[in-house]
DNA sequence: CCTTGTTTTGTACGGCCGTACAGGACGGCC
DNA sequence: GGCCGTCCTGTACGGCCGTACAAAACAAGG
């Protein structure tokens, strides 16, 4: 803390930086010059913040992972209120939730003890959560269909007000998971 | 011709091993060295068939696009006609779907003249035909939605038989854009 | 047999990535 | 003043990517 914190405060411009590029690019698409250029820096600054660019990742979807948690940890009477509080859940994070969904865990290829290796097991989780134990084939249809109607309908929607967004994402879920 | 086409078969092996390979991967993550390893040659034999890395992208998506280019043509009375079209389409190529709504369409780096540009180009076509002209941010959100369902539901249950999904599918589409 | 064209290999290059390391600039503290 | 920790830069390395190019197998046709 010598510097007055002038340091932390670029930790978070990098921070808000990288989550932008994340979640319109994509994780693996955007390299650690990119976020540099994007704050005024080099890259070597960048990987001296974090070291080592998986904690950049990490650190931001370290919130969105703690109410994941919780969500998972919670017992809900229906599915009915799973899905609406897995839709708000999504709303809330909505910058980072391609990052949960389709990046890191998208390649099965994560070497085991990196992030995507936890985050593909949040996918799991939460469509086993949904769709309950040995589903039926058209059971995991509808579940899948429904959590791809929440993440699709929540990233392609940035601009639109949150409230707005959750009431109509919650409705369809629901309306997908009972069709 | 001369050597019988044997080569025209190693062709198609490469071609189904990338197919598969891109399928559960995604496109940027499937290196030629892979491919290669698959069908049991060097990436520059890989290299000498496709040439470049596009053309593997392009040959395999190439039927899609033209059904997808026919749908589009094509005029259906309501949202329901077409997004039954559309969910019998995604079944049909739930191979190749995830190529051309994830992976190269992702990006916005994408230089233009690239198939991912018309890939993307394609995604927006679609929203625009299921939303119609203007949307109302309601819309834009169900419309996302019912997309991303069917894209979810297709490309995460390719085990299920394809009447069920396609079946399973329609009606979830259908009742999140009517929900 | 010998040439021809296709297919596959081996080797090598340039580019971008993430990372390591040494050093410089700057403020706080004795 | 001297010292130290923080922040950032410059340079360089190894690795993987896609690609280019020369040369070797190989079947087919003269």
């Amino acid at each position: 803390m010598t510097t007055l914190d002038q340091g932390n405060a670029t930790r978070s411009r990098i921070l808000a930086a990288a989550r932008d590029l994340f979640a319109e690019r994509g994780y693996a698409a955007v390299s650690l010059a990119d976020i540099a250029a994007a704050v005024g820096l080099t890259k070597t600054a960048v990987a001296y913040h974090f070291h080592p660019k998986d904690r950049l990742a990490a650190e931001i979807i370290a919130p969105a992972a703690d109410d994941l948690l919780t969500l998972l940890g919670a017992r809900f009477p229906g599915h009915r209120e799973f899905l609406r509080a897995f839709t708000a859940f999504a709303v809330r994070h909505r910058a980072v939730v391609r990052l949960l969904t389709e990046d890191i865990g998208g390649a099965d290829s994560a070497p085991p003890g990196s992030p995507g290796e936890a985050i593909r097991e949040f996918g799991r989780e939460l469509f086993a959560r949904l769709a309950g134990p040995d589903p039926s084939p058209s059971t995991r249809v509808r579940a899948w269909a429904a959590l791809g109607a929440v993440q699709s309908g929540v990233v392609k929607t940035m601009d639109v007000p949150a409230e707005v967004v959750e009431e109509r994402l919650t409705a369809a879920a629901v309306a997908v998971f009972e069709s």
